[in-house]
DNA sequence: TCAATTGTTTGACGCTCATCGAATCGTAGC
DNA sequence: GCTACGATTCGATGAGCGTCAAACAATTGA
């Protein structure tokens, strides 16, 4: 039975959290790649395809700013974590806001 | 004649400064409060009706980056200073975001 | 011309953040 | 159990940002 790693629940969604987390390039990089992908994916294969050229310990955090922002649900299996984009909860909180960032990239 | 505060242009639009740009809530509360009226207004008047609880320098340095990030446009007439939304620029750019980002506020 | 007013710039301070190397944790496979 | 491996956490560092007081600039009105 896979575990979920931390996230906050759609009613304590902050904004400034949000478009902080979605403001730095490199997690937008992330962010703009798993939301072209209908399904869930391993990060570390998602961060390669990103191509970030950062450190591990680097990309971690940027997926856990993600995480606590409310933008991804992270599910562990075994070793990898499996990442996707928390779609309904974002349009139900603020519409359109995932396609007006990530749409145009 | 009124003179114009220096702006980018609709094609030097950078994302990452937008989002930057409405990620502080102070900003944004003078976004919004200016998204919501049809007509430009005077800077000092708007501040007043965000009631940030800021200094005047530091609403001068808020108004400054939204401007240069290319969310507003300011009219220099006599002492006081005209802003605006660019509310077509940010459309054509990034169609949707402004109403995704000020609109739920 | 001069004083008052309004907005901006400068300089400084504290805080946050992005980043990485090293250490740690947890799982897989033997 | 033990080792290898993937991911996270810790600690440190450097850059950037929000903030304000003080100095500055520009306009108004007398």
């Amino acid at each position: 039975m896979p575990r979920t790693l931390p996230e906050p629940s759609v009613d304590s969604f902050d904004l400034t959290v949000i478009l902080s987390a979605l403001a730095d390039p490199g997690r937008r990089a992330l962010m703009t790649a798993l939301y072209q992908r209908p399904d869930p994916i391993d990060c570390s294969v998602l961060a390669e395809e990103a191509d970030l050229g950062l450190s591990n310990p680097t990309i971690s955090h940027h997926y856990r700013v993600l995480r606590e922002a409310g933008l991804t649900r992270t599910l562990v299996v075994g070793r990898q974590r499996i990442v996707r984009v928390r779609r309904d909860d974002m349009e139900k909180r603020f519409p359109g806001l995932l396609q007006a960032v990530l749409g145009g990239e």
